[in-house]
RNA sequence: UCCCCGAUAGCUCAAUUGGUAGAGCGAGCGGCUGUUAACCGCUAGGUCGUAGGUUCGAGCCCUACUCGGGGAGCCA
């Protein structure tokens, strides 16, 4: 930095020393001849203390009247204080407006998700997002940490791309001089042919679906990163895939503990998750699935969130009460306040009520050979405390490059990683097919033009060996480990199905 | 594409069986020397998503449409 100001994160360095900060007007509080603002300038938070007589007039009621997101520097000593937001405090003897701000929209109170959407750019900046960024980072940075110290090579797969990985899905559609290209949705099959210069590559950017999903786990555009590494079966990919996802739990709660804690993240199911994580077979999955044990569970959910239901009615008819009789103004607000949280938590636990014994029909009417359903995958995943791998799917409900079990020629060695508490799927990957005609006969089987796969298929004519890989969701991944219930508050800028605000 | 829910002040939400549209926050003014979403008093702020219908009377009931939220399928 080459700018004369102090960074908020360092001022314990400088304790009782003057210094200068700028930023921005985060919030403010004022009592007559003092004031608290907080200054926020993308490190941290600063809470400088205003007192009449330590400033001139002028500037005490010129930062009286100061619109929240005004930018402005402040100048002062820096002490210790248990009572300001980041354990030290600015007590300033000089200030400079930078920038006035008035009518700023995002206030201090809450916002629905449609408006906070609509003003991104703005939203950006609240804490709630400023700790969500910091942690996104982080999980990048160790993700290329764990495969560049582990002999991965990093390989850029291209964006527009002739073939797809995946059949039956919709990808974008470009227009590449004139003729017609796709927006890549995975890099994997141009990872193969790298992973037999390299032995073990990687490819990290970002990837684009038009899959017309509107839930909490889907974006049309997302960061993916993706290993593939040759001569490994299926038992060292699952190794692999626990060992990388355990280094970036423990990577976040080393570098991110007070942004954690801040957003509500469970640190203490956070700190179990080392490996080895529960393997369970697909065919397991749907004997759980079907069973009297998740029937049993579903039912007690169900049980639980009736009991909740009834808690949060009786709360609400209580403080209904209380408001139409007789009490202190400042109860009634109090009460009105509550009332609007309770009322959306009541609507929530109305929703998962209702969805209920949907899913818990999907489960017990599920049948083998169809893929995991989402609600599937989160019943399994709520069922355990540590993530699940679910292995060897059946071949019919997956892609046409993973590899036949030599051992049941129904299932294919392939493998979802599901996160814990319900958070479902954060990675699928497989072992490919390397055998030359099994892989033709796949592409046939499904309807592909051979033509479009015959550089993949090279690959199988020069030298193949045992190989495979994975894909991670970072959005997935970061919104389980902060536990944020949709993703799209997961990345900077969300791309979602038909809507594209900023 | 299908199912469920919603749209009222800048924001978040109320309005009992259809009967004169309310609160908090935010904004403005004033008060208070340690606040933590501070607090207290006052002020301003609304064609109730759009179009039609039922009714003496519609924010509320009916129909269509628009937009949004959640879920299913599909997936990371």
């Amino acid at each position: 930095m080459n700018n004369n100001y102090t960074t908020i994160d360092s001022l314990s360095q400088h304790t009782n020393r003057e210094v200068s900060i700028a930023g921005w007007l985060y919030n403010k509080r004022g009592s007559g001849k003092i004031q608290f603002i907080i200054i926020r300038d993308g490190t941290g938070l600063c809470q400088c203390i205003i007192e009449k007589g330590k400033v001139s007039d002028e500037l005490f009621e010129q930062l009286k009247h100061l619109g929240q997101e005004s930018s402005l520097s402040v100048t002062g000593t820096i002490r210790a204080d248990e009572r300001s937001v980041g354990g030290y405090e600015l007590a300033a003897t000089d200030a400079q407006v930078i920038c006035p701000a008035e009518g700023y929209p995002i206030t201090p109170k809450s916002h629905g998700i449609d408006f906070l959407l609509k003003n991104r750019h703005l939203h950006l900046r609240s804490h709630l997002q400023w700790c969500i960024g910091k942690i996104r980072h982080t999980v990048i940075d160790a993700v290329r940490r764990f495969f560049n110290d582990n002999g991965f090579t990093l390989i850029d797969t291209p964006i527009f791309t002739a073939i797809a990985g995946e059949e039956q899905q919709s990808l974008f559609e470009v227009d590449y001089f004139g003729s017609p290209l796709h927006l890549t949705q995975t890099g994997q099959l141009h990872l193969e042919s790298a992973a037999m210069s390299f032995g073990r590559v990687y490819c990290f950017g970002p990837t684009f679906r038009a899959e017309k999903s509107k839930t909490r786990r889907h974006l049309t555009e997302f960061w993916m990163v993706e290993p593939e590494v040759a001569f490994i079966e299926l038992d060292g990919l699952l190794e692999l895939a626990e060992n990388f996802v355990s280094s970036i739990v423990a990577r976040v709660l080393k570098d991110n503990k007070s942004q954690l804690e801040t957003l509500g993240a469970d640190i203490a199911s956070l700190e179990k998750i080392t490996p080895p994580f529960y393997r369970l077979t697909y065919t397991q999955c749907v004997e759980i699935l079907t069973s009297e044990r998740a029937r049993g569970f579903l039912a007690g959910q169900l049980q639980e969130m009736q009991e909740q239901k009834q808690q949060t009615e009786a709360k609400i008819a209580e403080l209904e009460k209380q408001q139409a009789g007789q009490i202190k103004q400042w109860q009634r607000d109090k009460n009105a306040a509550e009332l609007i949280e309770l009322r959306s938590e009541l609507a929530e636990i109305n929703t998962k009520i209702e969805n209920n014994p949907k899913h818990a029909q999907l489960a017990a009417e599920f049948t083998w050979g169809k893929d995991l359903g989402g609600s599937d995958e989160t019943i399994i995943s709520q069922m355990h405390d540590k993530p699940v791998f679910v292995t060897h799917y059946p071949k019919q409900a997956k892609a046409f490059y993973m590899k036949t079990d030599r051992e049941n020629e129904k299932v294919v060695l392939n493998f979802d990683l599901l996160a814990p508490a319900g958070f479902g799927e954060i990675i699928g990957g497989s072992v490919r097919e390397d055998d030359y005609e099994r892989l033709v006969a796949r592409i046939n089987e499904q309807g592909l033009n051979a033509e479009n796969y015959e550089w993949y298929l090279d690959l199988r004519k020069y030298g193949s060996v045992p190989h495979g890989g994975f894909g991670l969701g970072i959005e997935r991944t970061v919104a389980w480990i902060t536990n944020q219930k949709h993703i799209r508050q997961c990345i900077p800028f969300p791309r979602m199905m038909d809507k594209v605000y900023i």
